[in-house]
DNA sequence: TTAAACATTGACAGATCGGTAAGTTATTGT
DNA sequence: ACAATAACTTACCGATCTGTCAATGTTTAA
């Protein structure tokens, strides 16, 4: 199997397992999906594990790629990018296919914590994390840390609700809590 | 199978489906540690399906008597009320087994929102939201809808985060973010 | 006592699961 | 050209999945 066709799976299976979930999609519809063997896959993927780990190693890269740039393009000052983390969410819940966030429904299957897919969905929600502390830092807050935690908060919130009740109001709910937040970081200005 | 038996597989089903997730557990494997045969749990629930729908009744009863017994017993105000949210959450995280909560699991293992599982996810949802909005309605809050989304989306992200990160200090942080967020909805007293 | 009604069982179907063995095709280096 | 090797496929393995069937106990009622 070529490179180029392996990540042609990988980025096939990214899509089919945010679809349908980890358990639910076989390695054989996998291969019926890509047309390639199965015998072909395991060549690359020792275990089905190993290929989800590969799919969430790429899902970590792209999402959080999408998202700091989104950001950058919707804000100019550090306080705006704070925010804007809530403009973008709104932007991804109301995509067509919006299904929750691929690590909360992976740890959620795989909900043993020592177990190496939720490792990686703590790791991806904790890069994520120092990404937020950074512009909180940038902001200018005394406590970045603590501002960040109750931010990511809401983010993950937002997410949980917005796969469960649908995406209307939801991020605008989550950016009027921040901005609470943030003012109060920030001295109640 | 007498009512009884009935309701033993349901607390058993409840048990093994939260340490083990949905999709994993076997009808096979509840059979065996009931000691109840697969035919018989037939003859009361047509599809595993309508089993884990029943369980998830349950869960939703036994969860939100808990909840709420818990928060009275904590807070003798409106406004305690509120802040005891998180108080009951951090007891919640720190319990020896707790591996998130079983709707956001349960919506996880079945995204799709047409799903009977997922609109009984959903539905658990609401009802704790109608809780909290009363709450925030008796402590005279101008927008109780508001502020009780709000709080919401601190609670299901604390889930998360608790889950992923561990227990420590996340219903803290919530905590601390909420009463921010009260303050303000009563006019940043 | 005995027959009807119900409860319960082990064994099994058919499908699908993750994973593999053996064999075939294509590519490579010399 | 040709042997070595890498890539790939088909067919299959044993296990497990949800769900069912025929047979056997067990209770109930007249």
């Amino acid at each position: 199997m070529s490179a180029s066709k392996k990540t042609i799976l990988i980025e096939k299976a990214l899509e089919t397992y945010y679809t349908g979930g980890f358990q639910a999609v076989g390695m054989d519809r996998l291969a019926k999906e890509t047309g390639i063997s199965k015998t072909s896959m395991y060549k690359h993927f020792r275990t089905k594990e190993d290929l989800i780990l590969e799919v969430l190693n790429l899902r970590d890269e792209n999402f959080r790629n999408w998202f700091v740039r989104r950001i950058d393009e919707l804000a100019s000052s550090p306080v705006e990018r704070l925010t804007a983390i809530f403009d973008v969410l709104g932007e991804w819940f109301h995509e067509d296919g919006f299904l929750s966030c691929m690590f909360i429904r992976a740890s959620s299957e795989y909900p043993n914590s020592d177990h190496p897919i939720h490792m990686s969905s703590a790791k991806h929600k904790r890069l994520l994390l120092t990404y937020v502390i950074g512009l909180a830092e940038q902001a200018g807050v005394p406590d970045p840390g603590q501002l960040a935690r109750q931010l990511m908060l809401l983010k993950e919130g937002a997410i949980v609700i917005a796969h469960l009740h649908g995406p209307d109001g939801v991020a605008t709910h989550a950016k009027q809590a921040a901005e609470v937040l943030i003012n109060n970081a920030l001295g109640r200005s």
